[in-house]
DNA sequence: GAAAACTATGAAAATGTTTCCATATTTTCT
DNA sequence: AGAAAATATGGAAACATTTTCATAGTTTTC
């Protein structure tokens, strides 16, 4: 690989010149320019950016630790949040944590060691303990001390779900959600906030939920057996709430398998909308949450870090996806 | 941030000797080991990895690009890669194409300057001649010159799918599938494979396949419509493979439309499986890829490439996902 | 008991850039 | 015309490591 010297040589100027060529910085004699543009043509020089972080000491890198990549949800985040970064001249390193604190906790360690820009952390673990004041931080769905966040707005979510079964004319209304986000649980991330929506405007409203069906975090394999208990101890049921559209068609499957309907006899909210929603049949009604928006929130984020600006929190407007129960 | 020399001057020993110990290697006493370990420790000191890429000339990045991270087969090709991948002390870059060949060639170009370990590259664009010899490349699902690829078993695939259809007792076959990966089309991926072991074994087995459904490649916007019409024109279609689950989701929900029955009236046989499979239930079987197995094929790919070994071309097996059409 | 092998250490070179500083030339201003 | 400002250029330091080499002490070997 030919480097910046040897482009210098061959052009008969120094090592600087050729630089503020490359880069289009200081002052260049327009002959210089092209002399040495056509010697970088001539050897077929690439700069190179490993020694160019090393002066500059940043590296463009953002890094993005997830649970899992094979979400609809997650994958679509991934999608815009590299793009939007991508046009700010980042590089997106992805970490996939399988939902496991060690690799999460592994992974910040090699990210402190690669000196990246920002770390975008999507986790439902109990890591504040293990956060680094000094790291680039930028979490989402999720309230750690100091760390700047984004989140969708789950509240209102649950709120404008509970709105539209009334509206709907639903009388037995039920949640099934995530057992680890419970009231209780230590953990606590924005996605609790979208029961927490979903029962307080019931309550406000003078109507009580049947039950909530809870099951351990990303454990999607026992939900159908779960539904069907309680959808045969509860009969009455006419709508339901689910924390995601991948839950609530797993619901709905469950749902026609015991003979109802849907929407006809039981509608089916779910959450995350786009493209997971379309995949899974328009049956329900989804909330959605935008993830152009919220990447856009979480890559000015990054670049007010790199500005040294102060980082805010934001929160994103969700939007009502409508399906046959609408 | 601390660096190396801090640890040096506050330990009273050399720069050299502290990389001994960091990187264990060469010859440290014990005690003067024990003593940095402690000033490491003290000064919280993490070495620089940017620095470290500079010397050692490799920075051990894979970047993956693909057309887009929301595929449910991309994603889960995704995690199983950047999963094994960590597990040889790799870090994976992802580059989301959009399928757009001006985007490749713009991450290609930004993959050079960084001076990646490999780049894993699926594309279905017209890249070839841009190809840069001296780029680490492993092309997944694809064959180009000089460039070492993995990819599934795609012909015997089509072949499976003939058979099982053929065994279930269908007379009326149809292909749906991509366009843009046409016979005639100058691009020719191995997905293309599907269909041509679809049609040969058809073909020994004196059955005509009824048609072909086509349209632009990653363009599921009008596959109802098109189906739609079809399905009309041929009622006595009794049996379909399509190109992906994903299209065979579309395909039975449009069918159902029409008042046939899957899989009673009409057997339908989709590709990838997996998770994708999973999500869009079960009323089609599936041809599955091997996300597990791709994924490890890439890693060794890499691997070998870092020993400066051969890289061979791998096949993968696919397998039969059975659902209720089976 | 001398040579060979092993253990231990640090100075310095090398990696490929950017940037600061010094210097020189040219242009603009009054 | 002389001073100030703008243009142009290159040498050298800096970035934080690894690695080579030189040197020296300590064991082992026969």
């Amino acid at each position: 690989m030919t480097n910046i010297k040897d482009v210098a040589k061959k052009a008969g100027c120094g090592i600087a010149t050729v630089s503020r060529v490359i880069n289009n910085s200081g002052y260049v004699k327009k002959e210089t320019r092209e002399k040495i543009e056509k010697v970088i043509k001539e050897i077929n020089y690439v700069p190179n950016e490993i020694a160019r972080s090393m002066t500059r000491q940043r590296n463009d890198i953002v890094a993005f630790i997830l649970p899992n990549t094979t979400h609809l949800f997650f994958g679509e985040l991934l999608f815009h949040v590299e793009e939007q970064l991508f046009n700010y001249g980042y590089k997106v390193m992805i970490c996939n944590s399988s939902e496991k604190l060690e690799k999460e906790l592994a992974y910040l360690d090699m990210l402190k060691n690669n000196r990246v820009d920002a770390i975008i952390l999507l986790t439902n673990n109990d890591i504040e303990e293990y956060l680094d004041k000094s790291l680039p931080l930028i979490s989402f769905d999720r309230k750690f001390k100091d760390v700047p966040y984004v989140a969708s707005d789950n509240y209102s979510g649950g709120e404008l779900a509970a709105k539209k079964l009334i509206e709907l004319g639903c009388k037995k209304l039920m949640f099934i959600g995530d057992d680890a986000q419970g009231e209780l649980s230590p953990v606590n991330t924005d996605v609790t906030k979208r029961r927490l929506g979903f029962s307080d405007y019931l309550r406000k409203q003078g109507i009580e939920k049947i039950v909530n069906i809870e099951y351990p975090l990303g454990d999607y394999t026992n939900i159908p057996d779960t539904v069907h208990e309680v959808l045969n101890k509860h009969t009455e049921i006419d709508g339901i709430f689910t924390i995601s559209d991948a839950v609530a068609c797993d619901v709905v499957k469950e749902l026609e398998k015991n003979g109802r309907r849907v929407p006809e006899d039981v509608k089916v909210i779910g959450f995350d909308g786009g493209r997971s929603f379309l995949n899974l049949g328009k049956k329900i009604t989804s909330i959605g949450q935008s993830p152009q928006k919220i990447a856009l929130a979480i890559a000015e984020s990054v670049v007010s870090y790199y500005k040294k600006e102060e980082v805010k929190n934001k929160i994103i407007p969700i939007y009502f996806q409508n399906g046959e129960t609408a």
